[in-house]
RNA sequence: GGGUGGUUAGCUCAGUUGGUUUAGAGCGUUUGCCCUACAAGCAAAAAGUCACUAGUUCGAAUCUAGUACCACCCA
């Protein structure tokens, strides 16, 4: 079979590694803990490109962690993503017009989808050749995990960091709940600024503001002004009545005013405003508090006949009415910026509320103690990022409006907060702390709120070892912390900063020793890849398509620090090393042992022993990439390595000549080598070739490859550059004679190595010269760095173009002015190093050389 | 408005301490080859004002500043 069949294969590979437990790991005090944790993707659909770039870069580390024997536990787990899965469950229902589902039967509906994509993420997980430790699958709305987040949050409860405050949040209409800072995009959009009178009460005068939100005049307040605006002063502490709804309200004066933007005159309603809800704090007993929306951004009862109407068709309506009544004076577009969710894409409304609470400075605090020890990599950007992050943080909003969630674990009884894991509990505290013997248990309420996603990832690295629900148990004490963690720069806030916060808090401890920040894959448009837009291919399609190697590949064929765009190509050229690696296989298995005689098993010697010298190169290069985690420029290497010195040297050369059964063994031992190296990257094709080659045991549990102690002979380096170079120079079919310097003999002296020259550069005849003259002139010159040597070959000389030569020698000329200019010039000879003026005198030379057989060629 | 990153061949990008780089690779294009691993292959060719301007330096794709455009993050 000329091509790969991964279909057939991956599968049963993935079982192979799985039945024989090569990714379990457990306590094991005589080999070193490697740690990682799967960053969980959430559920709320299957995988992307996006999410197997840090996974492939994962499991490359997995592996040659494992190879080179520390013992290796990498825990996967998905997140509950409890608002983004809630929003995409309610779509679904709304598509299907099923509406007013009850709580119970909707947390059950929740459950399901956890469970269905639960068992699609695992096993796409496992398609892409993840080798983690399956029997350590953390859910974040798992038992355990439920549990830990419970507990985690009492503790902070008892010590008085959590709290309830009424504030000022971001409300999405859609979702119905209250959405973090970090959850909104604001865009530049168009906008309106209307120009409204509010007459006073004689409706002799009238004051104008400026205001964006005219229909919000149902929740008007007061009137502001600056107490220093001139313009104002006589209108202080008078009072004015709100247009169509004709409520009286007075006009109070504020410093947070300014009074350059509009007509530095504001109407207040503190309870959908941020800045207005500020100035309401100071003024507490002038002016009140009025809602006027509903959960889902209609207005309410208090706008009397427009209740229910959507707030932004209101506008529409208000405008209007304000026009036709005269208040409306003036409109002016203005750029602006709005709030958009960053789950629903909806406007986001200002609401106040009654929230829970997470005071961070102490988490602020600890954190900024510890951060030093974790290594940032690839980048020191971040690490300057993550400082300014963490100054810049307020208290954080845990709680959200919604079904699918860890509920708060608050119950309330009569006047009584009790915070508790279970209603049992809670009713044990009843009795035993408030003594209340005779418990209403249908009057305990538990809070209905659930908390925000990240409460529960930001555990999870102690959580994933059971380390919160016991703490200091033998797996935690063992592994803790996590030695590499790998993640898209995109959740740096989200999820990074609050993994060291809580764990330089609650343990004070690092949760991970290193982070390796990679960039997100992009579309053609540089979008970000999201479910909303669309804009990749299904995971399924590709592994169907082109397996999991090749997706591999294509991935890490990208520098992966920046964002980057896969194209169709990518997989393409992919596929082809795929198949080539295949390839390979078939090649080697065909390789025949003759009966050879001594020289020819000599010649196979040596070029096996060229090969060993630069595969040990190439290892030291490649081990000292990954020890730099250079994972990027590691693949590059090894790519290379594979495809250009392996494949097209090594293999080729091969074929030139016979091959006895000890050289067949070692061409073997070479072969295997370069598959382990291959290994990490590319798993399946490599284990699917390792077993075929009959190997005892599997390739994922083999040793990381030795640098072999090879001489590193100069006859043999020397003599396979000087190949390397004719081959690249001679065409097929032509005859060649080539004449080495006398000077450069004895080199060659050695039969040996002149019969290897034949055999695989093709050469017709050698001949040695002492003096350029005793060369018939129809020799064309050619030089080859230190050896020189011509080339007999009138054909290959008259096919070049005489234009092109003109256009070289013009070329070089200018080249070699510059690099004369640069030899007279004083201060490059006084300052530069004495090596680069030795180089740029050898590059002299060679230029001289090469516009003299330029010439040559043309007036020959 | 503030910050970060980018601009190198038709496309996607490398170029790791300024000088072993006379700017490279893959894909695409053109040419020649089905020679018993691979046509998803091999061999070769064409293709570039390194965005622009100034500066530092003996020497700049590389360092500094500014400009333009693109993208992302934050408010």
């Amino acid at each position: 079979m000329k091509t790969y069949n991964f279909n057939k294969n991956d599968n049963l590979i993935y079982k192979i590694w799985i039945l024989n437990k090569y990714f379990y790991s457990n306590i094991n005090k005589n080999k070193k803990p490697y740690y990682l944790l799967l960053p969980p993707p959430n559920i709320t659909g299957d995988l992307h490109i996006g999410h197997i770039l840090n996974y492939t870069i994962l499991d490359i580390y997995a592996r040659i962690k494992r190879m080179k024997g520390y013992n290796v536990c990498w825990i996967p787990g998905t997140d509950h993503a409890s608002i983004a899965t809630e929003i995409k469950i309610r779509q679904i229902l709304k598509n299907k017009n099923i509406n007013n589902i009850s709580y119970k039967k909707f947390k059950l509906i929740c459950l399901n989808w956890s469970k269905k994509y639960n068992a699609i993420i695992k096993d796409q997980l496992k398609k892409i050749g993840c080798s983690c430790d399956w029997g350590k699958f953390q859910f974040t709305m798992g038992n355990n995990h439920v549990k830990s987040v419970k507990k985690v949050f009492i503790k902070l409860y008892k010590k008085g960091l959590i709290y309830k405050s009424k504030r000022i949040v971001n409300w999405d209409v859609k979702a119905r709940t209250t959405i973090s800072d970090e959850e909104i995009t604001y865009k530049k959009k168009y906008n309106y600024l209307y120009y409204i009178k509010y007459f006073t009460l004689d409706k002799k005068e009238y004051i104008i503001i400026a205001t964006t939100r005219p229909e919000t005049i149902f929740g008007d307040s007061a009137i502001c002004v600056n107490p220093n605006d001139i313009r104002y002063k006589s209108f202080i502490n008078k009072k004015v009545i709100v247009p169509i709804i004709g409520r009286v309200i007075p006009i109070i004066k504020d410093k947070l005013v300014n009074m350059n933007i509009g007509t530095g005159c504001i109407k207040i309603t503190p309870a959908h405003s941020e800045k207005d809800f500020n100035i309401y704090k100071k003024h507490k007993n002038e002016i009140k508090i009025i809602n006027i929306f509903n959960d889902d951004g209609t207005l309410n009862k208090i706008s009397n006949i427009y209740k229910n109407i959507d707030r932004l068709l209101l506008r529409k309506i208000i405008i209007k009415k304000l026009k036709k009544l005269g208040y409306l004076i003036k409109v002016k577009k203005k750029k602006s910026y709005i709030a958009y969710s960053d789950r629903t894409n909806t406007i986001i409304e200002k609401k106040i509320s009654l929230q829970w609470y997470l005071n961070m400075e102490i988490f602020k605090f600890k954190a900024l103690k510890l951060i030093k020890r974790i290594n940032i990599l690839p980048k020191k950007k971040y690490k300057i990022l993550l400082y300014k992050w963490i100054n810049i943080l307020k208290d954080w909003n845990i709680s959200r409006q919604l079904v699918w969630g860890h509920r708060i674990p608050i119950y309330y009884y009569k006047k009584l907060i009790i915070p508790a894991i279970s209603l049992k509990k809670a009713i044990k505290i009843l009795k035993v702390k408030f003594k209340i013997l005779n418990i209403n248990k249908s009057k305990i309420k538990k809070d209905k709120n659930v908390l925000d996603t990240w409460f529960s990832s930001w555990i999870l690295p102690i959580s994933a070892l059971n380390g919160i629900n016991k703490n200091n148990n033998k797996n935690f004490n063992y592994y803790y912390p996590i030695n590499l963690l790998i993640t898209g720069y995109d959740i740096l806030f989200f999820w990074v900063l609050r993994m060291i916060m809580f764990s330089s808090y609650y343990i004070n401890k690092i949760p991970f020793k290193e982070i390796y920040f990679t960039g997100i894959i992009r579309d053609k448009n540089k979008k970000k890849l999201s479910k909303s837009l669309g804009n990749y291919k299904n995971i399924y399609y590709l592994l169907n398509k082109y397996g999991a190697d090749v997706l591999r590949v294509s991935i890490l064929d990208n520098n992966h620090i920046y964002d980057f765009v896969i194209d169709e190509n990518k997989y393409i050229s992919s596929r082809n090393f795929i198949n080539k690696v295949w390839n390979s296989y078939i090649f080697i298995k065909k390789i025949n042992k003759k009966k050879i005689t001594n020289i020819e098993y000599k010649k196979s010697f040596i070029i096996i022993k060229w090969f060993n010298n630069i595969l040990n190169f190439y290892l030291k290069k490649i081990n000292l990439l990954l020890k730099k985690k250079e994972i990027y420029y590691s693949f590059i290497t090894i790519k290379k390595l594979f495809k250009k010195e392996f494949c097209s040297k090594f293999l080729e050369f091969i074929k030139n000549v016979n091959i006895n059964i000890i050289g067949k063994k070692k061409i073997l031992n070479i072969y295997k080598i370069i598959l382990k190296i291959l290994h990490p990257y590319i798993p399946y094709i490599t284990e699917y070739i390792w077993i075929k080659l009959n190997n005892k045991s599997n390739i994922t549990i083999s040793t990381w490859p030795k640098i072999n102690k090879v001489n590193n002979n100069k006859k043999i380096y020397d003599t396979f550059k000087l190949i390397l170079f004719i081959k690249k120079i001679k065409l097929k079919n032509n005859n060649i004679s080539i004449y080495i310097n006398k000077n450069y003999k004895i080199k060659f002296i050695k039969y040996i190595y002149i019969n290897l020259l034949y055999n695989l550069s093709n050469i017709k005849y050698i001949y040695f010269f002492s003096k350029l003259n005793n060369i018939n002139k129809e020799y064309k010159l050619f030089i080859y760095k230190e050896y020189n040597f011509y080339i007999f070959n009138k054909d290959l000389l008259d096919k070049i173009d005489k234009n092109k030569i003109n256009n070289k020698i013009k070329f070089y000329n200018k080249y070699l002015l510059n690099i004369k200019n640069k030899l007279k010039n004083k201060k490059f000879l006084d300052n530069a190093p004495k090596n680069i003026i030795e180089l740029e005198i050898k590059k002299k030379k060679d230029i001289e050389k090469k516009i003299l057989i330029y010439k040559k060629k043309i007036f020959n």
